[in-house]
DNA sequence: GTTGAGCGTT
């Protein structure tokens, strides 16, 4: 990543330091193209660190390797992380990407928010470095009211997704030798309505994610379990499975192109889980589920924790084998798990919510909001939810997700069931009845339907 | 006090 060279973090600075001070201070060692002293955005209060970015990079080395004193403090300059580096750096557990997050949403707009812009960048040359990716319908570059300065950011509207998806695939571009970050920009107006509820919900945790989340509003149900419990547990034993590695879930967050293989790489978790369905993928993993999915209906879900245990309890995925046991149950008890289930998944998070979808049912489909739902309501609204979700699940994996998934994370091939009726995107996914653990799947993202048939 | 923030017409 090139887009920090040059730029330097510089800790422990007093509170007295502001920009011009850093500037006048590391200017001694070279051209400097920007200072930033960090405050707190509610008290104006500097946090204490700050950076600096020379234009030329390769005066970091002989400023890294001297103390620097300013007003009064030694201060430490270190290379600045990238946000990204910064990200994965980060526990493991955080998915939050912060205000990365906000730029992706349920809402798609063909726009691009692009920051870092030189100042010296005007609208035609903002406009030819973008038009490489497609045709560029608007360009603007923001300036303050008052001074009329460049802010250092502006916008560039396409007229395709692909365009912008093209852009968004890469983080960073250089734009007159210096590097911007692009994003998907923010909704000018107000939020569709579908997404007030998103907000709602699972406040909690999955930050950006949320958004996807339609999960939000139904999550509450799940709430209360949530916890962390397979959330964090599932990071933990991370390691234990190597192919998705410690690596977890997190990353893949991002719907970026890198992780895709991972993260959907855990979603063949599921399919592990489905063993209990008798899926072959179960094997696999060494299928800890397996015993659930003989087991006796009733008996496991009693709580969570027993079921957990496995391997791939740990993944949090296990809880599939709720279902699993469900199956070979009778109907009620089937959907008493089922609920309990797709709790589960929900939790997980994943942001997918698609697990949710998970269950079964219907569903879910939609991202995250499958989850919550699902879990909540076993049936009806299912039905319903599923609808919308699906709608707004559907464009968000299509587009964006398309090439992360790969299909092959999906691939039919493990999760197996009964291939019928793929359901488009995925590949196959299909939901078939009773498991719903598949059919969430199907449903998630491929819209795909679930049938909410037992079967079995 | 030690790793950011910027999101709209020009």
């Amino acid at each position: 990543m090139d887009s920090d060279q040059g730029k330097l973090f510089i800790g422990g600075i007093s509170w007295e330091t502001n920009e011009d001070r850093l500037k006048e201070y590391f200017g001694q060692y070279g051209d400097i193209l920007q200072t930033v002293v960090m405050r707190d955005k509610l008290t104006g209060r500097p946090r204490g660190f700050g950076f600096v970015v020379f234009s030329d990079p390769s005066v970091l080395d002989a400023v890294l390797q001297e103390k620097h004193t300013i007003d009064g403090r030694t201060v430490e300059a270190k290379r600045a992380l990238s946000r990204e580096e910064q990200q994965t750096s980060a526990r493991s557990g955080n998915f939050n990407q912060g205000r990365n997050s906000g730029g992706d949403g349920n809402v798609r707009t063909k726009k691009i928010f692009v920051g870092g812009l030189p100042p010296t960048l005007t609208e035609d040359g903002f406009r030819e470095y973008f038009e490489a990716y497609g045709h560029v319908t608007d360009v603007v570059i923001m300036y303050d009211q008052n001074t009329q300065r460049p802010r250092g950011f502006g916008f560039i509207s396409f007229d395709t997704e692909d365009a912008v998806d093209r852009v968004l695939h890469k983080n960073f571009h250089d734009l007159d030798g210096k590097s911007v970050e692009v994003k998907r920009a923010l909704p000018k107006d107000a939020n569709p309505g579908g997404v007030s509820r998103t907000s709602s919900g699972s406040s909690g945790g999955f930050g950006g994610y949320q958004s996807y989340g339609s999960s939000g509003g139904n999550s509450n149900s799940y709430d209360g379990r949530m916890d962390s419990n397979s959330y964090m547990r599932a990071q933990g034993t991370g390691a234990g499975f190597p192919p998705y590695g410690s690596s977890g879930y997190a990353p893949c967050y991002g719907y970026g192109p890198a992780n895709s293989g991972v993260g959907y790489g855990s979603y063949g978790n599921y399919g592990a889980a489905g063993a209990g369905y008798g899926a072959p993928a179960g094997a696999a993993y060494g299928n800890p589920n397996a015993g659930y999915a003989s087991g006796p209906p009733g008996a496991p879900r009693s709580s969570w924790g027993a079921q957990n245990p496995t391997g791939y309890g740990a993944m949090g995925y296990e809880n599939a084998a709720p279902w699993g046991a469900g199956t070979g149950g009778p109907g009620s008890a089937v959907t008493a798990q089922s609920s309990t289930g797709a709790a589960r998944y929900g939790n997980q998070g994943y942001g997918y919510g698609g697990y949710g979808g998970s269950d079964e049912s219907y569903g879910n489909a939609g991202y995250g909001a499958a989850g919550g739902r699902s879990g909540g309501i076993p049936n009806n609204n299912a039905g319903s939810g599923g609808g919308d979700l699906q709608g707004s699940g559907g464009g968000y994996m299509g587009s964006g997700y398309g090439d992360v998934n790969g299909s092959s994370g999906y691939g039919n091939a493990s999760w197996r069931s009964d291939s019928s009726q793929g359901s488009g995107n995925y590949g196959g996914a299909n939901a078939n009845g009773t498991h719903g653990g598949q059919g969430g799947y199907g449903g998630g993202y491929g819209g795909a339907q679930g049938l909410q048939a037992p079967q079995q």
